[in-house]
DNA sequence: TGCAATTTTAATAGTACTATTAAATAAACA
DNA sequence: TGTTTATTTAATAGTACTATTAAAATTGCA
């Protein structure tokens, strides 16, 4: 491999994998690309990973990670419910913002390759039934003083979710439609930040 | 070709395109695949259509105009704005219900190949601008009577389709997470339907 | 019926991709 | 230094796919 690096061989080809999986998504990637772009010769992707596969549940595995972690994150105990909204929404978007390609290779390869899920389902299982019982007791007491409307965390959190991924699978989209450059796109992006959490706060409102 | 049907060949090759290219997108759909579904030698997709791009921009351009027609089309004049924002989402979710897997090839095509976006753009431009112009007026109107807060036109729309295209793009991930059937699947949607709506509403409130 | 146009097929050229293998090179180490 | 181990490469087997071509089958119609 490359001599001006001290990477060891294997970090930089998944390095190359994982930007060109995130630009054009699995299918259209080739481990001959994937060679090129790490700067070394085609068997060493197969030397290192086996498969293309195989190279792909690693890029797959690590946001999958990231992502489960941050989105079932415990807020601090000692500030309101709204506030907690507030920054579990602030925390998602500022993660999508950080990797704003992630949704749009987790729902490509999601819907495309089905046997993928059930690597996502295992992984989310356990942390994720924890976190959801604690929102929904929360959720309950604030519901009994009267204080938001009826609602389950699931309602709750498919509502941020739903606001915050949107903007960053459209975003291409976006861009191109409404003939913006990077900046001016930066700026689309904080408004619709603000806008979402105005949103998600005023969907809880009795 | 087949001989128990009376379509004519050309449009029983683009329905199982269709079918092919909503399950697996683009890249993983083969014109001998096609082919097959459709009872037919492969080299008849090829003399129907040429390229299996240009049978991809056939199904595209179908579903493009389906999806931007609906979405600005002028909603009745003697009813509130708030029934005009509800029958919008409503009118919206219904579509994305019949074609649940269109959202998912639109997002797949247009962010790997960003050569399809200007199609789109072309197809979009004229239409949707009247549209807007006009809800900007009607959000103007309510605005300064106090009857919803400060927003844009493209803040509401945006609220509103995030809502709805995330439910059916996220739909086979749901599926299996929560293990459902399908006609409990059937259920959680018609729920997320009216919870989708009432957020929208919520999100005008002052 | 017989001819012309259309539709369908078999065969295949050409390309690209995944994965493997065996050989070459470099690193580690005693 | 010499030998073992790890890394890297060239070569290639094997497969699948797009698109074309020429011939066969079918259809429409004079």
């Amino acid at each position: 491999m490359k001599q001006d690096t001290n990477n060891a061989a294997d970090l930089v080809i998944l390095e190359a994998a994982e930007n060109l999986f995130l630009e054009k998504g699995f299918a259209l990637t080739s481990t001959t690309e994937i060679a090129k772009v790490a700067g070394c010769n085609q068997a060493l992707v197969h030397y290192y990973f086996r498969t293309k596969e195989r190279l792909f549940d690693a890029v797959f595995e690590k946001y999958a990670g990231l992502f489960i972690s941050t989105l079932v994150q415990k807020t601090e105990d000692d500030i309101s419910f709204e506030e907690k909204v507030r920054r579990k929404a602030d925390t998602l978007f500022d993660l999508l913002k950080t990797n704003p390609r992630i949704p749009f290779l987790f729902f490509n390869e999601l819907n495309t390759n089905p046997g993928r899920l059930s690597l996502l389902e295992e992984k989310i299982a356990g942390v994720s039934a924890a976190f959801m019982l604690q929102m929904e007791s929360e959720i309950q007491v604030e519901i009994e003083k009267g204080a938001i409307r009826p609602m389950t965390a699931t309602d709750l959190m498919f509502t941020i979710l739903s606001l915050n991924l949107l903007l960053f699978l459209s975003a291409p989209v976006l861009k191109v439609m409404l003939g913006m450059s990077d900046t001016a796109f930066q700026h689309l992006i904080e408004n619709r930040k603000r806008e979402n959490i105005t949103v998600i706060l005023k969907s809880l409102r009795p």
